[in-house]
DNA sequence: TTACATACATTGGATTCTTATGTATTGAAG
DNA sequence: CTTCAATACATAAGAATCCAATGTATGTAA
Protein backbone atom coordinates (compact mmCIF):
# COMPACT_ATOMS: atom_id res chain seq x y z
CA UNK A 1 0.00 0.00 0.00
CA UNK A 2 1.47 3.51 -0.88
CA UNK A 3 1.17 6.25 0.85
CA UNK A 4 -1.70 7.60 -0.53
CA UNK A 5 -0.70 11.27 -1.02
CA UNK A 6 1.41 10.36 -4.20
CA UNK A 7 -1.44 9.39 -5.51
CA UNK A 8 -3.03 12.92 -5.40
CA UNK A 9 -3.80 13.89 -9.22
CA UNK A 10 -3.17 10.71 -10.33
CA UNK A 11 -6.81 9.32 -9.90
CA UNK A 12 -7.79 10.93 -12.60
CA UNK A 13 -5.12 9.89 -15.12
CA UNK A 14 -5.65 6.39 -13.52
CA UNK A 15 -9.24 6.42 -14.11
CA UNK A 16 -9.62 7.85 -17.52
CA UNK A 17 -6.82 5.73 -19.06
CA UNK A 18 -8.58 2.63 -17.63
CA UNK A 19 -11.52 3.61 -19.90
CA UNK A 20 -9.78 3.98 -22.76
CA UNK A 21 -8.13 0.29 -22.70
CA UNK A 22 -11.10 -1.41 -21.41
CA UNK A 23 -14.31 0.46 -23.13
CA UNK A 24 -17.25 1.20 -20.93
CA UNK A 25 -16.47 0.19 -17.49
CA UNK A 26 -18.39 0.76 -13.72
CA UNK A 27 -17.62 1.96 -10.83
CA UNK A 28 -17.07 -1.10 -8.78
CA UNK A 29 -15.60 -2.89 -11.65
CA UNK A 30 -12.67 0.06 -11.68
CA UNK A 31 -11.59 0.23 -8.54
CA UNK A 32 -10.95 -4.22 -8.67
CA UNK A 33 -8.93 -3.45 -11.95
CA UNK A 34 -7.52 -0.57 -9.80
CA UNK A 35 -6.88 -2.92 -7.41
CA UNK A 36 -5.47 -5.81 -9.23
CA UNK A 37 -3.27 -4.55 -11.54
CA UNK A 38 -1.83 -2.52 -9.30
CA UNK A 39 -0.67 -5.42 -6.69
CA UNK A 40 -3.14 -4.20 -4.23
CA UNK A 41 -1.12 -1.07 -3.72
CA UNK A 42 -3.23 0.77 -5.20
CA UNK A 43 -6.96 0.80 -3.31
CA UNK A 44 -9.43 3.53 -4.63
CA UNK A 45 -11.94 3.93 -2.47
CA UNK A 46 -15.28 4.75 -3.07
CA UNK A 47 -15.46 8.27 -1.35
CA UNK A 48 -12.53 8.90 -3.99
CA UNK A 49 -13.99 7.55 -6.99
CA UNK A 50 -17.48 8.63 -7.25
CA UNK A 51 -16.96 11.91 -7.05
CA UNK A 52 -14.24 11.94 -9.13
CA UNK A 53 -16.38 10.04 -11.98
CA UNK A 54 -19.33 12.85 -11.24
CA UNK A 55 -17.03 15.84 -11.87
CA UNK A 56 -15.41 14.30 -15.25
CA UNK A 57 -18.68 13.39 -16.48
CA UNK A 58 -19.47 17.26 -15.86
CA UNK A 59 -16.89 18.25 -17.34
CA UNK A 60 -17.73 16.10 -20.88
CA UNK A 61 -15.20 13.60 -20.48
CA UNK A 62 -17.39 10.99 -19.91
CA UNK A 63 -20.69 9.63 -20.93
CA UNK A 64 -23.07 7.02 -18.43
CA UNK A 65 -25.32 4.38 -19.32
CA UNK A 66 -27.34 2.37 -16.86
CA UNK A 67 -27.81 -1.15 -17.20
CA UNK A 68 -30.10 -2.94 -14.95
CA UNK A 69 -29.31 -6.68 -13.37
CA UNK A 70 -31.85 -7.99 -12.33
CA UNK A 71 -32.88 -5.54 -9.41
CA UNK A 72 -29.81 -3.91 -9.72
CA UNK A 73 -28.76 -1.48 -11.37
CA UNK A 74 -24.85 -0.47 -12.78
CA UNK A 75 -23.77 2.52 -14.20
CA UNK A 76 -21.52 2.13 -16.97
CA UNK A 77 -18.67 5.03 -18.13
CA UNK A 78 -17.49 5.59 -21.83
CA UNK A 79 -15.23 8.53 -22.76
CA UNK A 80 -16.13 11.15 -24.59
CA UNK A 81 -14.02 12.26 -27.70
CA UNK A 82 -12.65 14.89 -25.27
CA UNK A 83 -12.22 12.28 -22.88
CA UNK A 84 -10.13 10.15 -25.02
CA UNK A 85 -8.04 13.18 -26.05
CA UNK A 86 -7.44 14.48 -22.87
CA UNK A 87 -6.23 10.72 -22.10
CA UNK A 88 -3.26 10.84 -24.35
CA UNK A 89 -2.05 14.22 -23.17
CA UNK A 90 -2.72 13.36 -19.35
CA UNK A 91 -0.55 10.23 -20.01
CA UNK A 92 2.41 11.71 -21.74
CA UNK A 93 2.49 14.37 -19.11
CA UNK A 94 2.40 11.75 -16.32
CA UNK A 95 5.37 10.33 -18.19
CA UNK A 96 7.00 13.74 -18.16
CA UNK A 97 6.75 14.05 -14.64
CA UNK A 98 8.67 11.01 -13.86
CA UNK A 99 11.26 11.91 -15.81
CA UNK A 100 11.88 15.11 -13.47
CA UNK A 101 11.49 12.93 -10.99
CA UNK A 102 13.60 10.58 -11.87
CA UNK A 103 16.61 13.21 -12.34
CA UNK A 104 15.18 15.40 -9.54
CA UNK A 105 15.49 12.75 -7.14
CA UNK A 106 18.67 11.05 -8.75
CA UNK A 107 17.32 7.76 -9.42
CA UNK A 108 18.30 5.49 -12.43
CA UNK A 109 15.59 5.64 -14.66
CA UNK A 110 14.22 2.10 -14.87
CA UNK B 1 5.68 23.21 -16.01
CA UNK B 2 4.06 20.34 -15.01
CA UNK B 3 0.57 20.56 -13.80
CA UNK B 4 1.09 20.76 -10.42
CA UNK B 5 -1.69 18.28 -9.23
CA UNK B 6 0.86 15.69 -9.80
CA UNK B 7 3.50 17.68 -7.39
CA UNK B 8 0.99 17.08 -4.55
CA UNK B 9 2.72 14.89 -2.04
CA UNK B 10 5.97 14.80 -3.79
CA UNK B 11 7.58 18.11 -2.42
CA UNK B 12 8.64 16.69 0.93
CA UNK B 13 10.47 13.82 -0.99
CA UNK B 14 12.11 16.03 -3.06
CA UNK B 15 13.13 18.71 -0.30
CA UNK B 16 14.37 15.90 2.11
CA UNK B 17 16.26 14.41 -0.64
CA UNK B 18 17.90 17.86 -1.86
CA UNK B 19 19.05 18.11 1.79
CA UNK B 20 20.69 14.71 1.79
CA UNK B 21 22.27 15.48 -1.30
CA UNK B 22 23.53 19.24 -0.74
CA UNK B 23 24.10 19.24 3.12
CA UNK B 24 22.58 22.42 4.61
CA UNK B 25 20.94 24.63 2.26
CA UNK B 26 18.08 27.46 2.47
CA UNK B 27 14.90 28.46 1.46
CA UNK B 28 15.99 30.02 -1.72
CA UNK B 29 18.53 27.66 -2.26
CA UNK B 30 16.19 25.22 -2.30
CA UNK B 31 13.57 26.83 -4.86
CA UNK B 32 16.24 27.23 -7.16
CA UNK B 33 17.85 24.20 -7.13
CA UNK B 34 14.55 22.32 -7.71
CA UNK B 35 14.13 24.64 -10.69
CA UNK B 36 17.04 24.22 -12.35
CA UNK B 37 17.51 20.41 -11.69
CA UNK B 38 13.92 20.06 -12.93
CA UNK B 39 15.01 22.41 -16.27
CA UNK B 40 12.24 24.72 -15.07
CA UNK B 41 9.16 22.59 -15.03
CA UNK B 42 9.46 21.99 -11.53
CA UNK B 43 8.52 25.92 -9.53
CA UNK B 44 8.68 24.98 -5.87
CA UNK B 45 7.00 28.33 -4.68
CA UNK B 46 7.66 30.35 -1.32
CA UNK B 47 3.82 29.96 0.01
CA UNK B 48 4.59 25.96 -0.58
CA UNK B 49 8.26 25.27 0.60
CA UNK B 50 8.15 27.55 3.93
CA UNK B 51 5.10 25.86 5.59
CA UNK B 52 6.78 22.75 4.47
CA UNK B 53 10.03 22.97 5.76
CA UNK B 54 8.38 24.82 9.14
CA UNK B 55 6.43 21.58 9.56
CA UNK B 56 9.12 19.39 8.78
CA UNK B 57 11.00 21.29 11.49
CA UNK B 58 8.39 20.38 14.10
CA UNK B 59 8.19 17.24 13.09
CA UNK B 60 11.98 16.91 14.15
CA UNK B 61 13.09 15.89 10.65
CA UNK B 62 14.98 18.86 10.03
CA UNK B 63 16.81 21.86 12.53
CA UNK B 64 17.66 25.15 11.44
CA UNK B 65 20.94 27.38 12.27
CA UNK B 66 20.79 31.04 11.34
CA UNK B 67 23.56 32.93 9.46
CA UNK B 68 23.74 36.48 9.47
CA UNK B 69 25.47 37.93 5.76
CA UNK B 70 25.47 41.24 6.59
CA UNK B 71 22.09 42.66 8.00
CA UNK B 72 20.41 39.79 5.90
CA UNK B 73 19.99 36.13 7.54
CA UNK B 74 19.80 33.18 6.04
CA UNK B 75 18.02 30.36 7.55
CA UNK B 76 19.86 26.77 7.02
CA UNK B 77 18.29 23.48 6.96
CA UNK B 78 20.12 20.19 7.91
CA UNK B 79 18.38 16.56 8.06
CA UNK B 80 18.25 15.21 11.39
CA UNK B 81 18.68 11.50 11.87
CA UNK B 82 15.09 10.89 11.85
CA UNK B 83 15.03 12.77 8.80
CA UNK B 84 17.72 10.99 6.95
CA UNK B 85 16.19 7.95 7.59
CA UNK B 86 13.00 8.78 6.40
CA UNK B 87 14.45 10.22 3.26
CA UNK B 88 15.45 6.92 1.94
CA UNK B 89 12.41 5.36 2.75
CA UNK B 90 10.35 7.95 1.14
CA UNK B 91 12.59 7.50 -1.80
CA UNK B 92 11.93 4.02 -2.12
CA UNK B 93 8.00 4.51 -1.95
CA UNK B 94 8.31 6.63 -4.85
CA UNK B 95 10.40 4.43 -7.25
CA UNK B 96 7.90 1.70 -6.00
CA UNK B 97 4.88 3.86 -6.38
CA UNK B 98 6.15 4.72 -10.09
CA UNK B 99 6.74 1.20 -11.32
CA UNK B 100 3.43 0.40 -9.97
CA UNK B 101 2.19 3.29 -11.97
CA UNK B 102 3.97 2.51 -14.93
CA UNK B 103 2.10 -1.27 -14.52
CA UNK B 104 -1.55 0.29 -14.03
CA UNK B 105 -0.79 2.95 -17.13
CA UNK B 106 0.96 0.51 -19.31
CA UNK B 107 3.81 2.69 -19.67
CA UNK B 108 6.85 1.60 -20.86
CA UNK B 109 9.56 2.25 -18.24
CA UNK B 110 12.13 4.04 -19.20
C1' DT C 1 -29.61 -16.00 8.97
C1' DT C 2 -25.56 -14.06 9.05
C1' DA C 3 -21.84 -12.29 6.75
C1' DC C 4 -19.34 -10.96 2.81
C1' DA C 5 -19.19 -9.23 -1.91
C1' DT C 6 -21.32 -6.31 -5.13
C1' DA C 7 -22.94 -1.60 -6.31
C1' DC C 8 -24.38 2.85 -5.92
C1' DA C 9 -23.83 7.44 -3.31
C1' DT C 10 -22.88 11.64 -0.02
C1' DT C 11 -20.73 14.30 3.64
C1' DG C 12 -17.32 16.24 6.85
C1' DG C 13 -12.75 16.81 7.51
C1' DA C 14 -7.69 16.70 6.77
C1' DT C 15 -4.08 17.81 3.96
C1' DT C 16 -1.70 20.12 0.51
C1' DC C 17 -0.61 23.49 -2.46
C1' DT C 18 -1.56 28.29 -4.89
C1' DT C 19 -2.23 33.06 -5.04
C1' DA C 20 -1.61 37.06 -2.91
C1' DT C 21 0.50 39.84 0.15
C1' DG C 22 4.05 41.68 3.28
C1' DT C 23 8.82 43.09 4.79
C1' DA C 24 13.54 43.97 3.89
C1' DT C 25 18.37 43.76 1.77
C1' DT C 26 21.55 43.65 -2.14
C1' DG C 27 23.18 44.49 -6.68
C1' DA C 28 22.93 46.05 -11.40
C1' DA C 29 21.53 49.19 -14.91
C1' DG C 30 20.41 53.46 -16.60
C1' DC D 1 21.20 58.09 -7.45
C1' DT D 2 17.28 55.74 -8.09
C1' DT D 3 14.68 52.23 -9.75
C1' DC D 4 14.06 47.50 -10.79
C1' DA D 5 15.19 42.69 -10.29
C1' DA D 6 17.02 39.27 -7.46
C1' DT D 7 17.67 37.56 -2.94
C1' DA D 8 15.51 36.07 1.46
C1' DC D 9 12.36 35.42 4.85
C1' DA D 10 7.24 34.75 6.07
C1' DT D 11 1.93 34.31 6.56
C1' DA D 12 -2.96 33.90 5.33
C1' DA D 13 -7.09 32.91 2.66
C1' DG D 14 -8.87 29.89 -0.43
C1' DA D 15 -9.17 26.01 -3.87
C1' DA D 16 -8.66 21.34 -4.76
C1' DT D 17 -8.23 16.73 -3.80
C1' DC D 18 -8.71 12.72 -1.41
C1' DC D 19 -10.05 9.71 2.84
C1' DA D 20 -12.90 7.84 6.37
C1' DA D 21 -17.25 7.24 7.68
C1' DT D 22 -21.72 6.43 6.77
C1' DG D 23 -25.89 5.09 4.25
C1' DT D 24 -28.80 2.13 1.22
C1' DA D 25 -29.65 -2.08 -1.12
C1' DT D 26 -29.07 -6.63 -3.65
C1' DG D 27 -26.91 -11.19 -4.41
C1' DT D 28 -24.65 -15.26 -2.65
C1' DA D 29 -22.42 -18.59 0.17
C1' DA D 30 -21.88 -20.82 4.68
Amino acid sequence: MHSTELLKGTLQTIILKLLQDNGKMYGYEITQKVKSTSEESIMLTEGALYPALHKMEAEGLLTTEKVKLGKRVRKYYTLTETGNTLVTQKVKEFAAFIKTMNTVLQLSPA
